[in-house]
DNA sequence: TATTGTTATACTCTATAACTATA
DNA sequence: TATAGTTATAGAGTATAACAATA
């Protein structure tokens, strides 16, 4: 027997939650993973992590970064962005060129097809931050937003 | 050779990352990643990951809770769930007893040792807490942000 | 000697299906 | 039939060490 019909919790033994209600880094799990989520959901029919993005996002203004200059940029180890990078470049996303001045760096870039890629992705990605401003009450609430997270990363 | 001589960014070659800079996913995950790190740094001494704590302050408010209640909570799914009591099992800070009324559920209890546990936990949780608020400028600031992660998850 | 990219590996976290015992 | 807990398993993500090529 369900406790509520339609799976809601049940008030005559509701869950004293204030402790972690407002527990900072509880509260930042929940909402990260939420956010990923609705990302994900605007981005399945693209076939695309947050991270592909990131670095295609990162590149598409920054042609020709060592490979290891995008992943401590990202907070990615270098030895787990290499599975990345071969991903992006098996899509024809990416390329990776030996640089001339320094034969042991990868430098990286877009290609024409990911940059067009990009182009499309664009769009889906202004939509998905107007739904997240449009949740947290404007664009105000989203600077407010973005300046506090900045602080807990120093 | 190094690009400076203690690893900073090298201005001459300055990443353009405006883009990354003010999304609200990527924010949020530097956010959370870092917020759990000092966690993890407080916490070492005590061999307790955030989620440990969490059920342990959790059922401390809730004795009896059924265990797929504190999962849900939490955001766990039930069979992840499984291992994580067992850990807190095998660490006498919580204990399963089957419930009279229904042979199917665990009702989870601290023990008596959990409790004190919890006693010696408290003051390093409020201690990180409080470091988190001097970051983000105080209170009013703290209150905001929660604010605003809380709009996130509906 | 030090650095870049790479491989290998292990460990955690998460997601899914299927089983059991109860209801 | 449905639910609570469990098991098994596969997939991500992450962390560390070591190696080859190059500086």
């Amino acid at each position: 027997m369900p406790r509520t019909k339609d799976g809601e919790p049940n008030p005559q033994s509701a869950i004293d939650f204030s402790m972690m209600e407002d527990a900072v880094g509880y509260r930042l799990r929940r909402a990260q993973l939420a956010v990923f989520q609705q990302f994900n959901e605007a981005f399945a029919a693209k076939d695309l992590r947050p991270t592909d993005f990131a670095v295609l996002l990162l590149l598409s203004c920054n042609q020709g970064l060592k490979q290891s200059e995008v992943a401590e940029a990202l907070g990615i180890q270098r030895a787990n962005f290499v599975a990345i990078v071969d991903g992006l470049e098996e899509k024809g996303l990416v390329e990776r060129r030996k640089s001339e001045t320094d034969r042991r760096v990868q430098a990286l870039y877009t290609t024409r097809t990911g940059a067009e890629y990009l182009n499309e992705l664009m769009p889906i990605w202004a939509e998905h931050e107007e739904r997240l401003i449009a949740r947290l009450g404007g664009t105000g609430e989203r600077d407010q937003l973005i300046h506090l997270l900045k602080r807990l990363c120093d």
